[in-house]
DNA sequence: TTGTACGCGTTATCAA
DNA sequence: TTGATAACGCGTACAA
């Protein structure tokens, strides 16, 4: 009889699928709790037979540890947090893909923290680390001010930047003035003298700043060059697809207009293809175009580009933040990233057509230009 | 000197920032743990001064309850899981950015199960049941079979289909049948008569099969316009861009190819243009191209499709997703999507040099196709 | 080697 | 209206 009462109750548990527990396993074990626990958790010390029996049970019992109520003790959650802006975009994306790949393959489970707005970033910045949800974060294109990484830190929470920079923790960067000095130099090299930049907006006022680099970078290549920077030349816009063009139409409306134009993204750059194409002017013929970021649609549009390792940011940072959790005690590291120019048909020697003798006149007559360029960015040490 | 020991109790919570409990603001406020949680859970059996003595405690001491600990009694984890394949795919992104966005805005944390084989979709299957990190699951593009749907259904796991069937869920389709007819028909109507099909890989052998619901509304839109189906001119690929591309390359080398192509999806789509592009044929003078999916890319390109309404399925099915867990006795609602034509600049009429008459004769020579439609696949209920 | 008891931070119950 | 106390399911000292 008492067999058969043992038998209702695991109907019970069967049927209703009223989660089997730690006790259950234990019972039909024969066996006290911390037992079950050990053969669970692989501790060596448990006999051999014992361990079998235990196995058994779980097994017949389809008993399955209740996450919720490990990490009530051990204060792991087993999954990293990622806060990424506008998630959707093709660069965040790719970023997203690699940091997807390593944390599936760590078994670690991966919440995605999409951030629209300023007041959504705050409040994840300021919410997260008393959550304790994740075991740690992956913050993208972020850079977090003193006190929200003072937060972090306080709170033990460990945190990898990507596309950010932060003193307090382990950064991922990729060379913003190089990148952007390569795509100009491509550009001069391919004679064009009369460069467009589409620079991206501020967004934020954090001290890691891409746009700003990617603009000294231009400066770099033009005081290489001996070429002067024309204001009217450099808009800023949104660094989408839309901001691009309306920034392009703009540029290419001017009665001198520019025979290149370099954006500052590749969405931006394919903004700059469409008002291209509505204004009637060829692609590289009559003006050649060069984005950033190397994201897949520069592939699939054929455009010219700089390249980021950004899958490979993804992973290296996922896999850094791994390695933060499991072994806290480490001192945060600066990993820089090459971009890598590539060369595909948006980009071409300027139009002879656009000889204009006037234009060259004006701009042998001016003196070869002194700019002063500020240096890198806020608090990135250089190397 | 109470007072002083009490201070450095905090300045240990606020320093190491050892989480504070609700002990420690039931102390700080001269209450028991019970009317805290009551104050913190907006119960309206408080005095207001004693809410007031609370309130001022937590705000003192930056008291958050813990998630985890509130999981493991409420069995709420407030967070949603989604199951999606490559979700890197633009198709994939679509739903998810809508399924961010409502998840988001109901408060709801979203927890990522990117599957990209077999063996992770079972795993996701058969582990995510017991595991209880999310309160609901919502699964794109794959119809889990009977024994996995028992399985939810046995756990009490709320789940959400979206681009999939079940008759045990609520599921988000979309006329695929009538989309590809649509598609088809534009073909037809622009006096295409020999229209290539690349049809995507049936995945997996699940009853609900977009691939060949796309297959069945081309035959009926063949039948209706007393074409023949030329299996030659159909081909399956992966629902990839390579994919799309090698199935356009061997259907353009025919001898007589075809003067259309109808892709089953955008990306396969995409590498139909590069195969064109590289053989040379003009798009759409030469040949017509349609896809199928409305995917950002399709705008850029400028390309003809049939769009679904990919986001919105998203948004709707977090939503119903959330309102099943918030109300559990529901029963599975078949929720059906139509499609939308979107007519670009890939599609035109037949190309003139093409009207080959020994082909056109051929075709009136051949008596009108008696096709026999095999009805929709599986078990989806006709309206 | 194994079993027991305690604690993790909540919510819920119940008596006061 | 409030406070003490029992769960929740697990890991882990500690005792046996």
């Amino acid at each position: 009889m008492k067999a058969f009462s043992s038998k209702h109750l695991l109907d019970r548990k069967e049927s209703v699928q009223m989660a089997v527990t730690i006790h259950d396993v234990a019972r039909e074990a024969g066996v006290g709790i911390g037992t079950v626990s050990r053969v669970v958790n692989n501790s060596p010390r448990v006999k051999p037979e014992t361990r079998e029996r235990v196995l058994a049970a779980i097994d017949k019992l389809q008993y399955r540890p209740d996450p919720i109520a490990r990490s009530m003790i051990s204060k792991r959650t087993n999954s990293l947090g990622i806060i990424v802006p506008f998630f959707t975009r093709p660069f965040s994306m790719e970023v997203l893909c690699g940091v997807e790949a390593v944390s599936a393959r760590l078994g670690r489970e991966l919440v995605l923290y999409n951030v629209e707005t300023d007041a959504q970033r705050d409040r994840y910045f300021s919410e997260l680390p008393m959550h304790r949800k994740v075991d740690g974060l992956l913050i993208v294109s972020l850079s977090p001010d003193d006190t929200v990484s003072r937060r972090f830190r306080d709170a033990e929470l460990p945190v990898v930047l990507i596309d950010a920079y932060s003193p307090m923790f382990t950064s991922l960067v990729v060379n913003n003035v190089d990148g952007a000095y390569q795509a100009v130099k491509h550009l001069i090299e391919k004679g064009h003298r009369r460069i467009g930049f589409i620079n991206g907006l501020i967004e934020g006022n954090f001290k890691f700043n891409q746009a700003n680099d990617r603009l000294i970078g231009l400066h770099r290549a033009f005081g290489e060059a001996g070429l002067p920077f024309e204001p009217e030349l450099a808009l800023t816009s949104e660094w989408s697809r839309i901001g691009g063009k309306r920034a392009a139409l703009q540029l290419l409306s001017q009665p001198k207009r520019p025979t290149a134009l370099f954006a500052a993204s590749d969405m931006q750059a394919v903004g700059v293809l469409g008002a291209a194409k509505e204004l009637g002017i060829a692609v590289p013929d009559q003006l050649s175009v060069i984005g950033f970021d190397g994201i897949e649609v520069s592939e699939l549009l054929e455009l010219s580009t700089v390249q980021q390792p950004l899958q490979e940011m993804g992973e290296v940072g996922a896999a850094a933040l791994v390695e933060l959790i499991d072994n806290p005690a480490q001192t945060p590291e600066l990993i820089r990233f090459d971009t890598r120019l590539i060369e595909r048909h948006t980009t071409g020697p300027v139009p002879s057509s656009t000889h204009d003798p006037e234009a060259q006149a004006l701009r042998e007559s001016e003196a070869p230009p002194r700019l002063v360029v500020s240096g890198s960015t806020g608090p990135i040490p250089e190397e």
